[in-house]
RNA sequence: GUCCCCAUCGACUAGUGGUUAGGUCAUCACUCUUUCAAGGUGAUAGCGGGGGUUCGAGUCCCCCUGGGGACACCA
């Protein structure tokens, strides 16, 4: 099968994770197929396009490894790839529509279209475009003319009938024309709305599939009726389910964790978000969870698979399939990950071999605890400072207990005194001196897992102590002693 | 308000007329254990409601309800 896709985003803002949802769907499909996966950047918003969400767009799809074959930097047969660059080609075909009245100028200003927009709203009535500049005769376009008014051009779009087509995803459907109102092609500005520069560049690019989002459902019809009256052939079209936030509704901004680059900075693999991702909306017979690789991903994609219901997105399952993630990595690939987060803080320069080797052995101890990288911090600075933070919960539950200082105290005695400081002796000393004071290994365990990390929760406490290595130990109890008995 | 779409555990989903309704996350036990995590074992939990069609309905049809989306010189 033949297939061209495109991810067309625009510039408005970082790439959003809906939208790489999409750009994922269509790039599967692509490769699934052999076809061609291209990106077209949809800048035709002049007032909130922005270079820089361009960037992060680009940014974004490589991070992911989510590349495209023709599009910005790439180029291809089918440039240029950016709206505002094809400018003169819109121009074109609405002048042809023009001519054969099938669009009309339309001089109601902005201002006007709005205020009867809200009244409509207000009244409770359907807001669309009410036609009046649908048949202005030569005298009264000549008028507005004079006044100065600018015009745009509105698509004729029949009243009586229905438009239909048939999704891959969602099947047959059909929207009566009567609901669709004439709609804007150009706007005064000469620059195509999107479901005209949409139309013209799919059928100019031989876009065979259109994979969107489903809020683009309803404009379908629309630039269907394009497509009939240009003469283009007809794409496929699949309309994708919609992701949601937790409270039900389209996820924005206001859900917070949006946007790629905040997942990026978070410490989210980019192979466990596309992993978690394409299992929204899609899924294989057996409900696969995790692919092996995107090679699994790409032979496994198919469309006919996608589902109709909106998805919620849940940010459990994708912390849990990221901390799957990262226990399948090696203890290089992670130091690497994890490295600019530890640097970031301040804990660690990285430079040298020997603060090297130590930071593999740290990261090695911490690796299945880590749901993303991001918490490598918290966890582990202890490792990395003297400067050990007491979490003041732990010292009252755990520290400041009966006998506890005498316990750390005595234990402290123990351990000057094992030589070497490897695990195995030194668990065998705690274990004799858990027998000795005939204690159950936690009351011991805890008190001197607070005392030297300053947490409750760690790794193993004779892996911790050894990495430490006994100076260290010892000081940090005597600093512990000494913080209780002020 | 009008149009369109959607409906299986809390979440993601498998299921295409006959299943003890399966898996994964989350939750809860138990287990391992020096804590947390990971691992192992198990449990709780679901077909929104009402009508049909059928010997038989989560699966097909209709209605209701609920949710969502669209209705811009934004895409």
């Amino acid at each position: 099968m033949n297939v061209r896709v495109r991810f067309a985003p625009s510039p408005t803002g970082s790439l959003h994770i809906g939208g790489v949802r999409t750009a994922l769907f269509n790039w599967l499909l692509a490769k699934h197929y052999n076809g061609e996966f291209i990106l077209r950047i949809e800048d035709t918003d002049e007032l909130r396009s922005t270079e820089e969400s361009t960037g992060s767009i680009f940014e974004g799809l490589k991070w992911l490894g989510i590349d495209w074959d023709e599009g910005p930097g790439i180029g291809g047969g089918f440039g240029p790839y950016t709206q505002m660059e094809r400018l003169h080609i819109y121009r074109e075909y609405a002048e042809k529509l023009l001519r054969k009245k099938v669009v009309y100028p339309c001089y109601c200003t902005e201002e006007e279209l709005t205020e009867r927009r809200e009244k409509a709203l207000k009244e409770r009535i359907p807001p669309g475009y009410d036609g009046r500049c649908s048949h202005l005769s030569e005298s009264e376009k000549r008028k507005f003319e004079n006044e100065g008014r600018k015009s745009v051009l509105r698509f004729r779009v029949p009243q009586d009938g229905v438009t239909r087509f048939s999704d891959i995803v969602r099947g047959d459907v059909e929207f009566k024309n009567s609901s669709l109102h004439d709609f804007v092609i150009l706007k005064s500005s000469y620059v195509p709305t999107f479901n005209f520069a949409n139309v013209i560049d799919d059928h100019l690019m031989e876009i065979t599939h259109v994979i969107r989002g489903d809020e683009h459902l309803s404009n379908t019809p629309r630039q269907i009726l394009l497509y009939q009256t240009l003469g283009f052939e007809m794409p496929e079209f699949a309309h994708l389910p919609m992701i949601l936030g937790s409270d039900g509704a389209k996820l924005s901004k206001r859900h917070g964790a949006i946007s790629v680059q905040w997942f990026k900075k978070e410490g989210f693999l980019p192979g466990a978000l596309l992993n978690y991702l394409a299992l929204l909306g899609w899924g294989t017979t057996d409900s696969q969870q995790i692919f092996n690789s995107k090679e699994e991903m790409i032979e496994k994609f198919s469309l006919d698979r996608v589902g109709k219901n909106p998805a919620v997105f849940d940010m459990k399952k994708l912390e849990w399939m990221d901390g799957y993630y990262i226990r399948k990595l090696s203890i290089d690939e992670l130091f690497e990950l994890v490295i600019p987060y530890l640097r970031e803080s301040n804990l660690i320069e990285g430079r040298n071999s020997r603060e090297r080797e130590f930071a593999k052995k740290v990261i090695s101890l911490e690796q299945e605890r880590l749901k993303k990288l991001s918490e490598i911090t918290e966890f582990t600075d202890f490792f990395f400072t003297e400067d050990v933070k007491y979490d003041s919960k732990a010292v009252d539950e755990i520290l400041r207990k009966g006998s506890v200082p005498e316990l750390l105290e005595s234990f402290s005695g123990k351990l000057t005194k094992v030589e070497p400081f490897d695990i195995p002796t030194v668990e065998k000393a705690a274990k004799e001196f858990i027998n000795e004071k005939n204690l159950k290994g936690k009351d011991l365990m805890q008190p001197v897992r607070v005392a030297i990390t300053g947490k409750k929760a760690t790794p193993g406490l004779f892996e911790v102590m050894v990495l430490l290595g006994k100076e260290k130990v010892l000081r940090r109890i005597n600093k512990a002693l000494e913080m209780l008995r002020r």
